[in-house]
DNA sequence: TTCCAGGTGCATA
DNA sequence: TATGCACATGGA
């Protein structure tokens, strides 16, 4: 990726391997807006606008910001996609249709995966168990107005304490629906959590680690470890992920969630993640 | 009205 | 360990 960073911005030449849509509407973030000129991401207490030309293919990009090096590392800039895309279109993994693997990379050409906070991709990740995105996101932005930090023009995720101060009868009153119970408890635990420790533990420890957290089950706890601490040998199975294994991949559908994820982390080892952003994307897009 | 959405907790065998 | 069911909510 070639950027020039600056004392206030980030500017991006050539969006083949960045597209502010495919990175923010592929399902991997939920506190993001449009605005007129592009858009707006928010990350804990921090914010970048985003300024593109939509219509302008390969246009200059610039994402303004007070926190440049934070949003590098977010937006994944120092990472080579144009390799990764290469390595998954040679990949076999379909089939049935031998061609919706790079047919999904080719789509979502300018997808990264996003680093974003281990915590707010936790409670993030519970509210989204069962629920559609457009809800998801409406939740965490009632839950973020109601208890984060006033930032003037926007609030900031809440941490765990002031997470805490919100009642189950608060998080339904919220939307948060059936889960208000289990983000109660989760808050709870989380405030004594250890983050640094699952940086460094091998991934199925990280795993069961994460499944002790209420609300957290396989799917959620492998969303964490991909979105929120840039795991690639993990493979969220959603329903999504679930159409695209048995429509495309396999002859003989049906299969557990749990076999269908051992599946495809043996087919596509520490490119996991990245090959369930393009596939899932580009299956929700169909 | 029924189905579905980035599934999980819990009871049961 | 594996399976089946209940679970809030709102849009299609």
């Amino acid at each position: 990726m070639i950027y020039t960073r600056k004392e206030d911005r980030i500017i991006i030449n050539g969006g083949e391997d960045f597209s502010p849509t495919h990175i923010l509407e592929c399902g991997q973030v939920f506190r993001f807006k449009r605005t007129e000129n592009g858009y707006i991401v928010y990350s804990l207490d921090k914010c970048a606008e985003i300024f593109f030309n939509e219509k302008a293919e390969n246009s200059r990009i610039e994402i303004v910001t007070k926190d440049v090096d934070y949003f590098i590392n977010y937006f994944d800039l120092n990472r080579d996609y144009s390799q990764i895309k290469s390595h998954l279109k040679q990949i076999k993994f379909d089939e049935r249709d031998s061609s919706f693997l790079s047919n999904a990379v080719e789509y979502g050409h300018g997808i990264r995966i996003l680093c974003q906070d281990p915590f707010e991709s936790t409670i993030s990740f519970i509210i989204s168990a069962n629920n559609n995105i457009k809800r998801i996101q409406g939740i965490i932005e009632r839950i973020s107005a109601k208890c984060g930090t006033n930032m003037g023009n926007y609030y900031a995720f809440p941490t765990a304490e002031q997470l805490s101060t919100l009642t189950e009868e608060d998080f339904t009153a919220l939307g948060a629906g059936y889960r208000a119970k289990y983000l109660v408890k989760a808050v709870e635990m989380l405030k004594e959590f250890d983050y640094q420790s699952f940086k460094t533990l091998p991934t199925d420890e990280a795993v069961s680690g994460l499944l002790k957290i209420m609300g957290v089950g396989p799917k959620v706890a492998d969303c964490i470890l991909l979105f929120g601490y840039n795991r690639m040998d993990v493979f969220p199975v959603d329903t999504w992920i679930e159409k695209v294994y048995n429509n495309y991949f396999t002859a003989t559908p049906l299969k557990s969630r749990k076999e269908i994820r051992k599946n495809l982390v043996e087919i596509f080892k520490n490119y996991s993640g990245y090959a369930q952003q393009y596939l899932f994307y580009y299956q929700r897009e169909l």
